[in-house]
DNA sequence: CGGCATCCCCCAGGATACTG
DNA sequence: CAGTATCCTGGGGGATGCCG
C-alpha cells in the first residue's frame, strides 16, 4: 500500500520476460536514464551536478531514474556523511558498456539528423499533395 | 481535425531540440520500434508477417509504428498491386546502421541479464530489511 | 543539499469493429 | 491481406510542497 507510482518501468519482476529487446528497453526506457548514465560516465557525479547538467529533468524524475538504475546496477550511489550530505553517483562496469553503445547512438544522430528531418519533410509534403487530390475528386472544386 | 492520436511520438517538428539524445530516442521510443527494425532488416518483411513474429504487438500499433518509421525514412514501403495486396517493408541504409547498434543493445542484454537480476534482487532485500528495521526503533515487537 | 510524498494531466497504446 | 477509425485506460512524468 505504501508504496505505489514509484515510476520508471519499476515493475517487481512479472512473467517469462526472455525476450532482450524488452530487456533494455525496460532498462533504458524512461526519458532520462540514457542523459544520467551519459553524465555519469564522464566523472562521479553529484545529485545537483546531474540535475543542472540534464535540462528540462524535474527533481522527482531525476530521483526516481536514479533509483531505477541503481537497482538495476547500473549506478552506485555513494554518500559522504558531510554536513549538508554529499550523495555521488558513478557508474557500474555494465553501465560502462551500455554507455559505448550510446554513444553509437549519439553519434548516428548526428550523421543522420539531417537526413531524417529531410524525409519527413518529403513525407509530408506527399501526405498533404495526397489529401489535397482527395478534396476535388472529379470536377468543379467549389 | 481529421487527424488525432498518430500516436508515436509523430509531433511536427517543435522548437530547438538539438539535442542527439532525444534525437535517437524520438525514433526509438515506443515499444516497438527497435524490434520492428530487427526483423525488417533480416530480410524485407510482410505486414502481417511483422505482426506474427512480434509477439503482442497490436495491428494499430504496428501500423502506426511503420508510418512514423517510414516518415524517418528509416522503412520503405513498398505495394505490390495485386489482389489481395502485398506490402512490403524493408530497411533503408541509416536504419540499417542503427540496426548494429540495436544488436550491440541486444548483446549487452543478454550478458548483463543475469547481473542485472542480481543486482535486483540485492537491492530490494536491503529495501525490505531496512524496512523491516523501522517497525521495531526500540525494544519490544508487541 | 538531496531527497520523498501527493496531486494531476496527458498520451502511448490496447481492444474492438469496419473497409477496400 | 493490409490497413483505418473510435473508444478508453494505465502509468509516465510534470508541478509543487515538506523534511533531515
Amino acid at each position: 500500500m505504501s508504496q505505489r507510482n514509484t515510476g520508471v518501468t519499476t515493475e517487481a519482476g512479472s512473467e517469462a520476460d526472455a525476450c532482450p529487446v524488452r530487456e533494455v528497453l525496460d532498462r533504458i526506457s524512461g526519458k532520462w536514464s540514457i542523459q544520467i548514465i551519459l553524465a555519469a560516465a564522464e566523472k562521479p557525479i553529484r545529485f545537483t551536478e546531474l540535475e543542472r547538467s540534464i535540462p528540462g529533468i524535474s527533481r522527482r524524475m531525476l530521483t526516481l531514474t536514479l533509483r531505477s538504475l541503481e537497482r538495476d546496477g547500473l549506478l552506485v550511489r555513494t554518500v559522504y556523511p558531510t554536513v549538508p550530505a554529499k550523495v555521488v553517483y558513478s557508474v557500474t562496469d555494465s553501465a560502462r558498456e551500455l554507455h559505448d553503445a550510446f554513444v553509437t547512438l549519439m553519434d548516428w544522430a548526428e550523421r543522420n539528423r539531417g537526413a531524417i528531418t529531410a524525409a519527413r519533410a518529403a513525407y509530408d509534403s506527399d501526405a498533404l499533395a495526397a489529401a489535397a487530390q482527395e478534396e476535388e475528386p472529379v470536377g468543379s472544386p467549389r
